[in-house]
DNA sequence: AACAGGCATAGCTCATCGGCTATGTGGATG
DNA sequence: CATCCACATAGCCGATGAGCTATGCCTGTT
């Protein structure tokens, strides 16, 4: 039972498969072999994290002849920022009840 | 070389970990017992966690006679929103719940 | 048809890590 | 001082996972 931040904070904690994702973020679409040039591990090592990337909706293939184009979904990453606003807004709140209960006590 | 994204990243990625520090945020500061009774898991696991938020800076413990205090440490979600901010800054695409997190957390 | 290139899959190894139980430490309490 | 309680630490084990090499599959080329 894996909700969708246990999908992105596991995908995103490796460190080459956010490297991956992040040169995809910045450069845009690429293929395989031009993100293995770079990447400092194997190919089958790559085509791995892509796959793991693609599964958690982060990136998105496209077939073009015989080599494989992926792109970032930056959309994948709404999640992740509503659980964060979220912490925060719950942080906020009992602080923000905090101040209430000091400025009524201060009366 | 792990950078402050690496250790955020993989800190929140077990979920009985990001469990913990999410009721902390909710609850407010709590005992290592009161988050035993309900994690599902043993006190030392607890206590390891524990540990591993604190290095991680996500959470603060405060010593009262016998017991630890925890408490989550927002501030330290700051990298992971700065992050995804970037992530979205090549997108140029609208994070009104991001930008939003950014203004409070701004103060 | 035969071959070469680009990527995916399979199968293995090794390190990491989350869980447990047992034990240590240090503050309250009688 | 003896004891209990709250928590931390130690040590072990099974599962997970990231890396590798070898190989398969499909596409384009000659």
């Amino acid at each position: 039972m894996s909700d969708a931040h246990d999908v992105l904070f596991r995908t995103l904690a490796d460190p080459t498969r956010r490297a991956l994702f992040e040169r995809l973020c910045r450069e845009g679409e690429k293929t395989v072999g031009a993100l293995t040039a770079r990447a400092g591990v194997s190919q089958p090592v790559v085509s791995k994290h892509l796959g793991i990337l693609k599964q958690a909706g982060l990136v998105r293939d496209r077939h073009e002849g015989r080599q494989t184009h992926y792109s970032a979904q930056l959309g994948a990453l709404a999640p992740l920022v509503d659980w964060t606003s979220e912490m925060a807004s719950f942080w906020q709140s009992r602080f923000d009840a905090l101040e209430d209960l000091l400025k009524r006590m201060d009366q």
